[in-house]
DNA sequence: CTTTTCATGTAACAAGTTACATGATTTG
DNA sequence: CAAATCATGTAACTTGTTACATGAAAAG
């Protein structure tokens, strides 16, 4: 149940609106943990109805802002703390398994597809990281962070697959 | 609709019921596509409705032995070939943005349980890459780039948290 | 005054999890 | 013959995706 997490973790900083969160969703965390319009508001819903935020003023067009509670903060706090985060699952890793029944060409496409996929968020999460100025604000620190695994794991994933090329022969 | 194609890619080599497929997502696919008994029991029966694997052989105890069909191969390679992997969602990521609503040493005790899991698991698939006998079979080749994969991966990880330890300060 | 942006909601469906239920066969 | 293992199935629930629907307000 990540995403009701995202959403608390999101309302620490500043209250927002469904709309403002989604935004978020589509851009720095699109890449961590993607989610729908409708899995927001619909989340956002539930968490309000067990009093995790609440809708803190309206605005204009039906906007509601939502601030997190003490609850709310105390709930992310223990999820943060008491709970293992889940295993991931890999599409890009489960297609390698079954590259065998393409030919060395097609296997060698896909990897180079990925390669190049690995190579463009690279480049893309290295510009972000030189265009921000970080301070040692919290909010600095632990966005630093998480952008370097951003671009650590985008390097060993462009590695490898350049690595992998090597390995497939043609017969 | 990921977990379809790895029940191919899986009866690719061979025969096998659910039962035995169980097995392997719980062992060598377990951290690549987990999935539960339920759900692969589910699918199972919906393959073989679109006629994508047959029914081979029936064993004792209702035992079921499925068969990809030629529909089923080349479903297998439309989605290798035809479709793009999706991104994968990373709670482990999702969490470092939020670190900054605890203390410094809970940070650090997050970060550092972290760097001793992918340590664990980097060795465990050192050990499972040494006590496997490499040949150039297409299996062998694809498993052994799939291998490692892990290996860079949580090598990657244990790194990038052992790095990220040093940069939490205390105030 | 038309288009764009802001803003929310819901319905239908697909995928994934947990738990329960059942029974046959093999092993000690 | 008791316990472990083999083997499948299903029900209830949660999570995630796609598509549709509606309308207010701001911008040009």
């Amino acid at each position: 149940m990540s995403l009701r997490h995202a959403l608390l973790g999101l309302l620490v900083e500043h209250p927002a609106s469904g709309y403002d969160l989604l935004k978020t969703f589509g851009t720095s965390l699109a890449n961590v943990w993607p989610a729908t319009q409708s899995q927001i508001y619909g989340e956002l819903t539930k968490l309000a109805d067990s009093e995790l935020i609440v809708v803190s003023e309206q605005g204009p067009r039906g906007r509601k802002e939502y601030t997190l509670t003490d609850t709310g903060l105390a709930e992310l706090r223990r999820w943060l703390i008491e709970t293992e985060p889940q295993r991931t699952r890999s599409d890009v890793l489960l297609r390698v398994f079954f590259l065998g029944v393409l030919t060395p060409q097609q296997a060698r496409d896909y990897l180079d597809n990925q390669a190049a996929h690995a190579t463009k968020l690279h480049e893309e999460l290295k510009s972000l990281d030189g265009s921000i100025e970080w301070d040692d604000e919290d909010l600095s620190i632990y966005g630093r962070i998480a952008l370097e695994y951003g671009q650590r794991f985008s390097a060993m994933q462009r590695d490898w697959a350049e690595w992998a090329l090597t390995q497939v022969k043609d017969k």
